[in-house]
DNA sequence: AACTATTTATAAGA
DNA sequence: TTCTTATAAATAGTT
């Protein structure tokens, strides 16, 4: 949302990065709050400035829902023995992590129009936009990146040609100045 | 961003509340994620829906960000030693995973066309070869399941027809016992 | 689940 | 930094 698209990366000028770290934080701390407001949501938010800076959101108190976060798949467990909790907490974090990615696994096999053997007419026509749809991205993407490689390509000929031409103006003044 | 402006109020209408949920959540994970990737911040966003259902976006391993804070809310807590070993394999093990899992969702994100803004064009030539195998092979195996489709269809219809031309048959007969 | 009219966020410029 | 402004992006209401 400005004068220019923006491209998913670490912006490499320094005081661009930090002008637009602290536009974005502000952007992004205040859509957390609506977000908890509007929705009745839990949301807590921490971000660290690359320089290590701590900036927080929390729509309730913050432990609490970290605490929530841990203890995730487990309903109901007094949380007097915290510590024992931990361990069995984070096994189920991994179970949940590996089981999240399996499931990409899977979708991107699909995608690969791999193991579609068992989709029926609707999940395949769904791939099948999907697919045409990222072609279509890809695509363009690779022309308009080429088009752009072209025009440098052409920029950098007329330098060279100017700098040509420049040198043999220079080479018949050389030469005139010998032949006076 | 809308046909109206946003009164920041809990959203009475429970539809609304959940569409506005799910659209604004994807948001939100979105820009935390930009954030995290253009100005190099550690972010980590949790949201619990009101249903309690579990929403989360880390820029890296989100157990660490956690301690992170910890450390800037109270300073000096020490672990001893024989927990702090088994914290550490796991925590290596998910940081795996992690990353792992990480690189899947970059790799499908460029299936789907998307983030591609960085990608050079032989990686984009490479990613549209790849789509188009799979379009095709997913066209190809949508068409022969409709056309397997259409064949039951057909046999079932004949089957019926045949039943249909039998009970007209009987019927007849029957009529033709009555008459006589 | 798409679409589109608007609002909102923000990149670049001053 | 802070303000402005042109434009991109998000999304509220609609179909």
């Amino acid at each position: 949302m400005g004068r220019g698209k923006v491209v998913l990366k670490k912006i490499q000028n320094k005081i661009n990065r930090q002008v637009t770290f602290s536009k974005r934080r502000g952007g992004l701390l205040k859509k957390a709050h609506e977000l908890s407001v509007l929705c009745d949501a839990q949301v807590a938010l921490i971000i660290f400035s690359s320089h290590g800076k701590l900036f927080e959101f929390a729509s309730t108190d913050i432990t609490k829902i970290f605490e929530k976060y841990r203890q995730f798949s487990h309903p109901s467990q007094d949380n007097n023995a915290a510590d024992l909790d931990e361990t069995e907490a984070s096994y189920q974090m991994v179970s949940r992590l590996r089981a999240k990615f399996e499931s990409l696994c899977r979708s991107q096999r699909h995608l690969q129009g791999e193991e579609i053997g068992t989709l029926g007419v609707k999940e395949l026509h769904k791939i099948e936009k999907k697919l045409d749809r990222a072609l279509l991205k890809a695509r363009q993407r690779k022309t308009q990146l080429m088009l752009e490689l072209l025009e440098e390509e052409r920029k950098k000929e007329r330098a060279l040609e100017e700098e040509n031409e420049q040198l043999k103006f220079e080479l018949q003044e050389g030469q005139h100045i010998q032949a006076v």
